[in-house]
DNA sequence: TCGGTATGTTCTCTTTTAGTTCACCTTTTG
DNA sequence: CAAAAGGTGAACTAAAAGAGAACATACCGA
């Protein structure tokens, strides 16, 4: 599953994880590895997280986990939750883990062809499988609407989002309009514009000018349960 | 199930990947079978692949992992596990649950569109929601095919199946056709008769005397992760 | 609020390693 | 015998990996 090298950087960092708790930087992997540059560290560190290995969150420093081992090492496995920056401003948490699953918040519906229901805040949590998180805090909204059926995103499906503001070309959205409507759509740009893409012929794509759209979070995971 | 050559280097990568975690090269499996080309390699990790042995990350390199064994070799390459909380089978056959979530056997994968795989036996855990989970044995299989789009079930998610031998009229269900043949499928009664309905246009119902087809399970839940 | 330090991210270039495909031949097997 | 499986070699394409620099972001303290 590892090349060597990946799997070199693995066994590093979950060496240190169990150490001091503390991951570590980019330059430290960069030195423990014996390069000279640390951009083939990202690129290790990538490829880690694209195989499931390791989570991280984006632009944050020394926020590495671990979330499993090849099976050689994995009596040492451990599940070590760190961010770095502590005590800075920022509810920050990242989801507690055991070898169990993640709980992650139920922040309400998204109407996947109108508007939003508006986030609350009722103890609602749901579990999924570690592997299924994003690099950052996530969460789960519940779909209404078939809007999204032809990707397979059907009404009453969980939907796990990670928040973020930014998204690519093609990927699956969390978008709100005009600061009050939000919906889950594909997201296109288009020059100026921004392409809101239902997944369901009976609905229209929307476009919009880029500055009302706001991205809220991309989709990550689905769950859905059959009664 | 295997020939000789693709049961040989089927050994050979589960021996590669528990002795040091990193998958051996084309080049390697080539010196490892004994031969002057590494397009021989290739076809023999295709029909590995094929038959659902292994599973490897398209265009990656050393991104192969063992999925099951063929039975009279389960449990000896296995043997170099030392101590983990992995390769141990444990007493776990009765899912533990907490509040967090639960853990329950990723038995393969089953082809919605064609014919079975056996289940396998390496120990392999997915975590799902507590609420997800049917009354009786719960297990989980991965799609392959596209055989049930229209219902949202694509190929590459996870389904959770509860174990039964029953089943009511319009519940998906994994039923075994000729004790050979297990598909993911809607099923209708018809009299004497049980149908076998895809949700794809381009496949057709499989009508089949009540007698040939068994129910394994049906469908309780689906995830799906994105990347 | 500003600027400095530490870190993470991207980009371009280069080399090495690895995977894919094709045409053609040989062996095994039902 | 025919079909399937296996083997060879070569050409081609793509991924992994390393270097170095510029740039972006987060954090901290004055």
């Amino acid at each position: 599953m590892l090349t060597a090298k990946q799997q070199q950087l693995l066994v590093f960092i979950q060496e240190r994880l169990a150490e001091n708790g503390v991951s570590p930087s980019f330059d430290e992997m960069k030195d423990a590895l014996g390069l000279k540059s640390k951009s083939g560290v990202h690129r290790l560190v990538n490829a880690l997280e694209e195989r499931g290995f390791i989570r991280r969150m984006a632009n944050r420093a020394r926020a590495l986990e671990v979330l499993k081992m090849p099976e050689k090492l994995s009596g040492t496995a451990a599940s070590n939750v760190v961010a770095g920056n502590f005590g800075s401003a920022g509810p920050r948490s990242i989801p507690s883990r055991d070898d169990q699953g993640v709980e992650i918040p139920l922040h309400g519906r998204i109407a996947a062809g109108t508007p939003i229901e508006a986030l609350e805040n009722r103890d609602s949590f749901v579990s999924i499988p570690p592997g299924m998180l994003g690099r950052g805090n996530c969460y789960a909204l519940e779909v209404s609407g078939d809007s999204m059926v032809e990707l397979g995103i059907l009404d009453g499906d969980t939907v796990v989002i990670e928040s973020t503001d930014t998204a690519r070309d093609g990927e699956v959205v969390v978008a709100l309009v005009d600061r009050e409507e939000a919906t889950l759509k594909t997201l296109r740009r288009n020059g100026q514009f921004i392409e809101l893409v239902p997944a369901n012929r009976d609905y229209s794509t929307q476009v919009l000018e880029a500055k009302r759209v706001q991205v809220q979070g991309r989709l990550v995971g689905l769950l859905r349960q059959y009664h």
